[in-house]
DNA sequence: TAGATTGTTAATCGATTAACAATC
DNA sequence: TAGATTGTTAATCGATTAACAATC
């Protein structure tokens, strides 16, 4: 891994992709790959492959391609999913629900760690295997469970306020679904899922 | 609106953002606003808010700025939120079913109007108005409901052969939220929601 | 008019692509 | 060695920003 600093975030965005292919690649019993055919698997340029993986350190082997197997575990590795980062849901509403039952983020490292919820109604339920916990108890639970990542799914006019207070527990990155534009600290980690978006800009190029 | 052709995909994915900002405006009854304070709203520059408009139009006023109202109107049409799209769900998981359930989109002008999933235990049932068909029956419903947009919620290794059986049947959009690359024809817009991107992204820069 | 703010141009910045020497 | 493919440089392409004349 080379240095940590002034990676742009395009970049980074596209290691999950090549993490996932490079999977399908070892199911499927690949040992070895070349930029230019895993650039047509993942819909990339060969040389956009290279200029990525370079970014971060000499993975290949001229002549021969990158191992799947080692490149999977180095792209594993600089997303920091040994890390087991401890995530909680905020909103147990529809979409809380989806996500506190996706699959794909406990195989990558996740641990789904605290559910919250500010329907008197819902807390103590359990979907899944964690029970509801009353906002209430925010604060407290965020910091006994060590919660490092906040996922906001509760209405837009209460995103900022839910996350002000997981920002003050400790949390120190927040992925939020809430459609509201959110302000936090710029040593905090903010990723915004906008699903409305994907949605409208199907309907621009269906329009033109 | 000025043309049709060579509008970045990156410029009409901040459109539904200045949307839903104009709409929290109207809300709190602001008639006009600057690019300047507006584009301290949303986060972007005003020459970025300035230059984005002048894309699709003159919208603005010199002196006085932009006339909230008009401008909202003027973007949900470029957006075409008039033309009433016909979405259908295909894989009513937890994923799905909140998507169905999701009011921002009815909100926007699209109509939900089939769901469908291959489990026969849930054919028949009801998540909201809409009853769950049978994957049996998709080409035939997509057909009977004029469904413009197709919404991929199923496992990975099925999603390519949902994506074809939908274009097969007329559908020309897809918003596609299984983790697999889609092969579509170059007439056909593909949108990928990729939920993992967002949530690795996180990871790496908590871990650097 | 004077003040404010637009639409637009030119300058800057950053990301992608093409090409190739290095090397397994 | 010969063939293949990397990592990297330079060229291209595209997006953002700064600045300002036009104008309400």
């Amino acid at each position: 891994m080379r240095s940590n600093n002034l990676i742009s975030n395009i970049t980074v965005n596209r290691l999950p992709l090549y993490y996932r292919m490079l999977d399908r690649l070892r199911m499927e019993c690949v040992d070895g790959v070349s930029a230019e055919s895993f650039g047509q698997l993942v819909g990339f340029k060969a040389g956009q492959i290279r200029k990525d993986l370079a970014t971060f350190g000499d993975f290949g082997r001229q002549g021969f391609g990158y191992v799947v197997r080692e490149l999977q575990a180095n792209i594993g590795n600089i997303l920091g999913f040994h890390r087991g980062w401890n995530i909680a849901i905020i909103g147990m509403g529809h979409l809380g629900g989806a996500l506190a039952s996706y699959r794909n983020f406990a195989d990558l490292g996740f641990r789904l760690a605290a559910v919250f919820d500010a329907d008197p109604g819902k807390i103590g339920q359990s979907p899944g295997n964690l029970l509801i916990n009353s906002m209430d108890d925010l604060e407290r639970v965020v910091q006994e469970r060590d919660i490092h990542i906040g996922v906001i799914t509760v209405p837009g006019h209460n995103a900022q306020a839910v996350a002000d207070r997981l920002l003050a527990a400790g949390v120190k990155g927040i992925w939020n679904f809430a459609p509201a534009v959110l302000n936090v600290p710029s040593d905090v980690k903010l990723v915004n899922e906008d699903l409305s978006v994907g949605l409208c800009s199907l309907s621009y190029y269906l329009s033109h």
